[in-house]
DNA sequence: AATTCATTTGAATACTTGTTCAAATATACA
DNA sequence: TGTATATTTGAACAAGTATTCAAATGAATT
């Protein structure tokens, strides 16, 4: 019971400062499930690699080898976050004899980079 | 000089299959540094607890405290996540008594939000 | 001055993840 | 069948990061 217990600042987590506006606001965001599908395509698009795999595909079909001379990564590494894109459906591919071409599956998908693009460069 | 070592497949890693693809294609990204400003930005909006701040701004103002009740994460995480946002200016604050609200510093991140929220629900 | 409470901060931890390396597939061709 | 090459894959490593906990700060209030 000494004076150091004093000291022990209680940090606010069971209160809520304002109900009304807390329920308010909670009655109109996106459901579980909505934003996690949203915070995800948000995060493949937030690593370098996968951006500039995604921008340049918006150009160009390419195939693995081209794409890791372009975006200046390793072709397995390429390769790697292709199969994440795959997995997400942001591409598809087809193959035309050893060769794997690959292309945006995802039509939104420009839009959103476009609009960044633009926010970026103001 | 054994029989493994022809086993050890070389890697497609100097060689270019479309030269002339690759360059027309390089010519036509985003520099270097808009291109990682881009993907900052899409990082920022893919951790789970930073989008439902951001969506929950997007609604309405809120101090750190009811932002922890909205989203279900603690009072610190929230006031980390805040820092960050604060610092690429997506949210900015007032202070009014102990209380600090926090408010969405950056239009075009609605339609950002609001675009993916579309694509999504399809 | 001391207390209360919302917020911030720093350190530690546990978890995630992007890359590399080596090896495996797959496809064409001699 | 064997060789060459484009791509994929798995394991391992290093680096990054979200959360928690404890403590500090800052601003009323008594």
């Amino acid at each position: 019971m000494n004076l150091f217990m004093n000291k022990i600042a209680p940090v606010c987590e069971v209160e809520i400062i304002d109900k009304a506006k807390v329920r308010a606001t909670k009655s109109k965001l996106p459901g579980r499930n909505e934003t996690m599908q949203i915070a995800e395509i948000f995060k493949i698009l937030g690593d370098p690699t996968r951006l500039k795999i995604i921008l340049a595909l918006i150009e160009n079909e390419l195939c693995v080898c081209d794409l890791s001379a372009v975006t200046g990564a390793s072709v397995s590494a390429v390769s790697h976050q292709l199969r994440l894109l795959r997995n997400v459906k942001l591409v598809k591919y087809r193959k035309e004899n050893k060769m794997v071409y690959y292309n945006i599956d995802d039509d939104h998908i420009k839009n959103l980079v476009d609009q960044l693009k633009e926010h970026v460069n103001e």
